[in-house]
DNA sequence: TGAAAAGTTTCAACCGATTGCATAATCGAG
DNA sequence: CTCGATTATGCAATCGGTTGAAACTTTTCA
């Protein structure tokens, strides 16, 4: 590792404070245009390089906004954070992402990172729903803006940028019944987690808005993985009342699914009708094309991001 | 945001000095466990947590290890990922991921990023192959550990992990060879990267050797999206010579352009075999199963991020 | 020409932790 | 009871920047 060229290199080499060296660098105007030429080009010269240690210590901000998914591993997600990167460099931000990979404990050690690093902000997805959850508290008792997205929990005003899921959860429940489905399945992820648990109540809204029995059966926990396909088909298959209609809330699990059924025998939609979530590519590239719910990923990343950073500047207005 | 607790703090609130303190919480083994113990608990207490630029600046270290990707939004990367997290956070080392987003505006901005957050270790996979390219240059300058994977470049000693992509674009081609395909279509990414040249350079190899012709239309670079079904199942049916394999670099392509063709009244694999490539689980949902090639993501992050951490170590010993 | 105003640059303290060296406290042995 | 050894703690410098206030220059204008 070789030496690092420091503003106090840069000022011996020109006889100058460090001071000015510094203030010339952040092009500061108390400083002489010809003198921050000077500076400018020895620093290039020497190979300097900002420490952004020296400057965060001093700062005591990072510019670093932490993200913590669930998986980085879907369509939706990717688009989230397309999203995101794209209002953070705006606005002169990084982010340091990191997934809890369905891991609690995970997610909680990428929390306690995140402390340590000192983000500015948190954005985050969580695993946990119902559950009392305690490893954002250090964010909030030291004020760290905090914000939960997608994967949100269900008490503490936490600030929180989801969709209406339940809306989302009844028009897809809808869209089955209108294709007369009379015996709707629903697979979906952990139902203590809120976007599942509220998709959830959607869906019993519309089957009971229409006077269809839901039987607890019905009800099918996954984890909503793409390669659960016999699992899923055998489960239905083998359902006491037959589905005709199945709401599932990934796209690629059902499309997993549908491959399922197919393989057994059955004809989709006509015997089983299935509608998907996440407006996944992949819906167009099954046979037959999925139904889906839109679910706006890139959307979501910006405003996200967006009000993070509208939230970290105004704390800096107001401590001026 | 609340005022920090410093370890002055604690040392005031228990009368003793600040170093006493820092040795106490870094376990130094000449303090007494007695005065540990208090330490330890007032620390707590107090909400102490380690200002990690005062460390760092200290150090001269970060324990973190820069990786730059094309996109996350892919199984084969989050595979890869996943792989290079365990390795890491095994060795108490931190990941700052970013993606170019296949612009190499965008991966030139990270790679300056990673510097100036002084990254220990780099692990990339570039956009970029044949071409020279200079912005990592910084890197190697500074003696900054950065080991290629996936996608690398053609020059230069820097070190990298890949498998054998030739083989690998061989074996592709060759299944489809000894399924009697006679006239054999390659759809890949940007031929200037290396990945797809040494695809490319299999694909030709088994072609020659099994003395099937080769025109320049049977290449057709694209952007491997998964959304690219119409262009390329019209691209194949409008060719001359008609097509009856197709070897695509990227699963979820290959399913997708199955689909298009499929729509367009082909039979998979009768009239037209695809074979992909990176043993996405799309394969096993599309109808027909897609045959594809194993590529090993999870390792390939394993041992990427595992040969960059001993050489972060090996750095070490030598200064010590 | 001289003093106030404006423009530049420097001084020195500070951010929070680490660490070599010095010092103090403790202890056993002679 | 004192001395050297051992163990525990403190002092002060250091890492590399930033910044308010002081000091020095240069300009402006009566």
């Amino acid at each position: 590792m070789k030496k690092e060229i420091t503003i106090y290199d840069i000022a011996d080499q020109l006889n100058i404070s460090p001071s000015t060296v510094s203030r010339a660098l952040n092009d500061h105007p108390a400083i002489n245009d010809k003198t921050k030429e000077r500076i400018g080009k020895k620093a290039i010269e020497m190979g300097y390089r900002s420490n952004l240690f020296a400057k965060n210590l001093q700062a005591q901000s990072t510019m670093t906004i932490g993200v913590i998914v669930p998986k980085l591993d879907s369509y939706f997600m990717a688009t989230v954070l397309a999203g995101m990167e794209k209002e953070a460099s705006k606005a002169g931000y990084n982010l340091l992402i990191t997934q809890s990979l369905e891991s609690l404990t995970k997610e909680i050690a990428n929390a306690g990172t995140m402390f340590k690093q000192r983000v500015d902000g948190l954005l985050v997805s969580t695993l946990v729903g119902i559950e009392k959850i305690t490893h954002f508290e250090p964010f909030l008792k030291k004020g760290i803006p905090t914000l939960f997205f997608d994967g949100v929990f269900d008490f503490g005003k936490a600030p929180k940028i989801v969709i209406d899921n339940e809306k989302a959860g009844y028009d897809a429940t809808k869209h089955l019944i209108e294709q007369n489905c009379k015996s709707i399945y629903h697979i979906t992820g952990e139902i203590k987690r809120k976007v599942y648990h509220d998709r959830f109540q959607g869906y019993l809204k519309a089957l009971s808005e229409h006077d269809i029995p839901f039987t607890e059966k019905m009800l099918f926990v996954d984890s909503l993985s793409i390669d659960r396909s016999y699992e899923l088909s055998q489960y239905l298959d083998a359902a006491e009342i037959k589905p005709d209609g199945v709401f599932v809330t990934n796209d690629s699990c059902a499309a997993s699914l549908m491959t399922g059924l197919k393989k057994m025998g059955y004809l989709v939609p006509e015997d089983i009708a299935i509608i998907g979530f996440n407006d996944d590519p992949i819906t167009r590239i099954v046979e037959p094309k999925l139904s889906t719910i839109h679910y706006p990923g890139e959307e979501m990343g910006e405003i996200a991001a967006k009000s993070l950073i509208s939230h970290l500047n105004k704390d800096l207005d107001f401590e001026m």
